[in-house]
RNA sequence: GGCGCUAUCGUCUAGCCUGGUCUAGGACGCCAGAUUCUCAUUCUGGUAGCACGGGUUCAAAUCCCGUUAGCGCUACCA
């Protein structure tokens, strides 16, 4: 039976490393029909906040990765650590050490200035009870260290195959018990691994030269190593580490601007991990059936915004009008983007939905939908700042245009795609002009912006009034008459 | 510095284990063309890579060694 677990330490928002671990540990999971466990790991109190502890349950929650047993928290089981230090200790596996922080730092300096390693060593466990009893008296609070007796160790790493270690080379005893009588996180996570019966521990590449500690420790508390697989890191685009730029790469960010979770997981799927047939576009149901562990591969990726872009655009062409109505309307809410005319904003999203990369892009997009009374307040303070908008509607054929428009559109009685080609055509023969000279002016009249969709779209969208209403406005503004 | 991990187009990758079928395949990006009032979309075409140096072999992207580079660890952080 597989048991995996994911264990964040709620230090930050999560971002598109840790959600990928998570990730592919949950699918992992799915795949062999096992368990997937949450563990939040706060043992260190000065850096964890429980707001990043709930927003972490969030997020994952987003990301439709659901946990089947959790979330336990390490904070809360401190009394277990403690019995198995105490046994470590009784079995004279482990044992207080009394050397002081400052003398670390002088073994580092000194190893240094060597240009040697800068290894423990060991010197506290070998202290005389004279010598305790002087450091108790000075009232030196001992860490409980781990004693290393068999440093040469060969695991079998589930994605990187066989990885050797010499903990000589590498480090002393190593603590496991912080003078404040805090466990360590690698202390921490052995008792849980062993208690929790987790069968694989797939967790990030910097957790690699951690593992024969973990190992050693396991053993030593008489619990059966799981297998490890490593997975390489994430860096960022230019190829640096991703912790240079962990705002840009949360995942609450990434929801903020407007990509699907089921977008993000395919894309992050995609890092380190290719199905063979060459399949890139996956849903949340062809990407658990598709995902093999075996497949993974061990080189360290760099996160591509592009290709996220791409993902996520493909995503929402290939969802279904409603529900993507839904996720569109949702998203808009949420960021104070109000239409009351939801018949012209679900007409409005639904033509948009092939063009764009990320739901935050519609709010731009969407601004010719405005309220009549916003969007000319919004034109007129663009005026006043004479932007190019001013510009090009106060040049002299583009007022021509707009007042033929203006007054043109008074005399049809059609809407829609019809108006549009009447309009096109009436106002062309009346200016004598065609092509951009009329389209320009008509699409900063009717969006405010150069660019945009076809402008008979925008046409299918608003009633005969309000564009009336608009060019009106634009003509009398651009010609001074406001 | 020590130890460990990694190394295929700009980027993500397939191929590597089980050498020949690889004049290295796909995707994103980029460039060009088509469509179009513009942008985006869509379609077509193009661009570009086995880090370097040695072996082994009839034959190496594939196996071995070394070098280089990047990353990780080297904490009473996780």
């Amino acid at each position: 039976m597989v048991r995996v677990r994911f264990a964040p330490s709620p230090t930050g928002y999560l971002h598109i490393g840790n959600i990928r671990t998570a990730l592919f540990n949950y699918l992992f999971a799915r795949k062999e029909g096992g368990t997937f466990i949450l563990r939040i790991e706060d043992t260190d109190k000065e850096r964890c906040r429980p707001e990043y502890q709930e927003a972490a349950l969030e997020d994952l929650s987003w990301m439709e990765i659901q946990w089947d047993e959790g979330p336990y928290e390490q904070s809360k089981r401190l009394d277990i650590y403690q019995k198995y230090i105490s046994k470590l200790i009784e079995e004279g596996k482990a044992y207080p050490c009394y050397v002081t922080e400052e003398e670390i730092e002088e073994i580092r300096r000194i190893a240094h200035l060597e240009r040697k390693p800068p290894r423990f060593d060991n010197r506290g466990r070998f202290f005389t009870k004279e010598e305790i009893e002087k450091r108790k008296a000075r009232g030196i609070k001992p860490t409980v260290r781990f004693k290393i007796e068999n440093p040469q160790l060969t695991m079998h790493d589930l994605i990187r195959g066989e990885v050797s270690f010499n903990l000589d080379e590498m480090v002393g005893d190593f603590v496991i018990q912080r003078s404040d009588g805090i466990p360590t996180f690698h202390l921490a996570v052995c008792v849980d691994d062993g208690l929790m019966e987790i069968t694989h521990v797939i967790r990030g590449e910097d957790h690699l030269s951690n593992t024969p500690k973990h190992i050693l420790l396991l053993q030593a508390m008489g619990f059966k190593p799981p297998q490890y697989g490593h997975l390489s890191l994430i860096h960022g685009p230019g190829g640096e580490p991703l912790s240079k730029r962990l705002e840009s790469v949360s995942v609450r960010e990434f929801r903020r601007r407007g990509y699907l979770p089921q977008a993000l997981a395919n894309y992050i799927a995609l890092l380190g991990w290719a199905p063979g047939d060459n399949c890139e576009i996956f849903s949340w149901d062809k990407l658990q059936k598709a995902f093999d562990l075996k497949q993974v591969n061990k080189s360290a990726s760099n996160y591509d915004p592009k290709k996220l872009d791409w993902v996520n655009s493909e995503h929402i062409k290939a969802m279904g009008e409603q529900a993507y109505l839904k996720v569109a309307c949702t998203f808009l809410k949420e960021n104070n983007f109000n239409i009351d005319d939801t018949m012209k904003l679900e007409k409005a999203l639904l033509l948009f939905k092939r063009d764009i990369h990320t739901l935050g892009e519609l709010v731009d997009v969407l601004t010719f939908l405005e309220a009549e009374a916003e969007y000319e307040r919004k034109l007129e303070e663009e005026f006043k700042k004479k932007t190019d908008l001013y510009r090009i509607l106060t040049n002299p054929s583009a007022q021509r245009v707009t007042a033929s428009t203006s007054s043109t559109i008074t005399l049809l009685n059609s809407e829609g795609e019809q108006l549009y080609k009447e309009l096109v055509e009436k106002v062309g023969k009346d200016t004598g002009m065609k092509g951009k000279d009329i389209f320009l002016p008509w699409r900063m009249s009717l969006t405010r912006k150069s660019h945009g969709t076809e402008l008979k779209r925008i046409f299918e969208i608003l009633r005969r009034k309000d564009l009336q209403r608009r060019f009106t406005f634009v003509s009398k503004l651009s010609s001074g008459q406001l």
